[in-house]
DNA sequence: CCCTTGTGTAAGCACCTGCTTACAAACGTA
DNA sequence: TACGTTTGTAAGCAGGTGCTTACACAAGGG
């Protein structure tokens, strides 16, 4: 997977930034699976069937690397979405889980969270981001902090999900989930479009109306 | 402070549940400080005023003193709680911080999530019995999701406040907090209560109507 | 007093961690 | 061929971890 495919067998040949991506697949890989503390130097250069040596001399710490994961991946979607599908967007692509070039950076933060103080920055960092685009779709003077209260509920769900594994959030329909989210987070952002997923909810109850409730209220757009 | 008082100076009384009670305590807030990982036992002995030696004496293990810590706090709240209150009580409480004997179950498990996975069995344990009685707040056939999502709002909004200290979350208003809150997930948990802090929600904008909405839309109850 | 039992202590063990160093093998060039 | 540079490799280092062991002190009883 994801190897190098002028590769013979046996014989060694030098491509240096072939190494250098495959160390950097091997980390984003390890870090989404078991966060930054638990994936460990050795076990990254073994995924990218490189020596350690070679990951500190191309990225000179553990810490390092862990950046440059992080700069990699995760903002091409941050800006490359508009504010009003931001949320459902992340929502979605947490809830599809690890694909094959999905972005696992709010996973690795997740998973990443008591490791050390420095990570925790990074995950204020990420998360200042999202917050900050999220927050525009309120007009309330409270909007930032509607916005970390959105953020709040995404990260939320994919640690129960993801990392926890909770039942039945874990092997949820993701156009449920979605369903019932966005429609209770209208009344939170009030910028927030129903969106594709947000109209069909399985067979749902009285919550159900609710939601639709909010619908039916009116969207001050 | 939590020092057993015939304590002299200098000298050494000999006190096995004394000790004992010494290093539960000083784990139980090492473990809601820095998580199940970054706590080590050194530490804990020291802060507890004993000898590491004594800890695995009196717990035998780590993992042991651990399973302890979370079994001794955390699940009064749980049970002296009728469900429509539950939600906002906990999340009261995680709003208000680590107070003198305030249960930080939930802390300590937001900041163990990478640290094993007999960890977040842990969490999906105490998870378990949460998201269970919040279910029984929806009637709908979703009512189990809608209790993990309503477990993962809580949750979340703990990681970003507490361990993230995300802004202006970190230093928002509980009560501001819980409104918002609880406002918005009236349309996932027909069965929740608006609260005492769910009315005044300061100065807000439209988000509030489409929350008053809900409200105005009939609580089928 | 000696002896046994329970409590506290220091030193150490085996292992793992991030990181470094000395060296071998594959190139490019002359 | 011979040389220097770049890429890859194995071994090791210093420090930290959970956990263990050998031992010193305080009781209590004969």
């Amino acid at each position: 997977m994801a190897k190098s495919p002028q590769r013979a067998a046996g014989t060694h040949r030098r491509d240096a930034q072939g190494t250098r991506l495959r160390l950097l697949d091997a980390a984003s890989e390890l870090f989404a699976e078991r966060g930054y503390e638990r994936a460990t130097v050795r076990d990254i250069a073994d995924r990218a069937g490189a020596n350690q040596a070679l990951l500190f001399r191309y990225f000179g710490s553990k810490k390092a690397l862990f950046g440059e994961v992080m700069a990699r991946g995760g903002q091409e979607q941050l800006r490359s979405t508009p504010a009003e599908r931001l949320f459902e967007v992340a929502l979605r692509g947490m809830l599809a889980g690890g694909g094959e070039d999905a972005d696992r950076s709010l996973e690795v933060c997740l998973r990443s969270i008591g490791g050390s103080d420095e990570i925790a920055d990074a995950l204020r960092g990420l998360g200042e981001e999202y917050a900050e685009v999220l927050a525009t779709l309120s007009e309330s003077d409270t909007g930032g902090l509607r916005g970390d209260l959105a953020l709040s509920w995404l990260l939320g769900i994919g640690l129960m999900r993801v990392v926890v594994a909770k039942e039945p959030l874990a092997s949820a329909d993701p156009d449920t989930v979605c369903s019932l989210v966005v429609g209770a987070l209208g009344g939170l952002l009030e910028g927030l479009p129903t969106g594709d997923g947000a109209r069909r909810v399985g067979g749902d109850g009285a919550g159900g109306k609710a939601a639709e409730g909010r619908e039916s209220g009116g969207n001050p757009g």
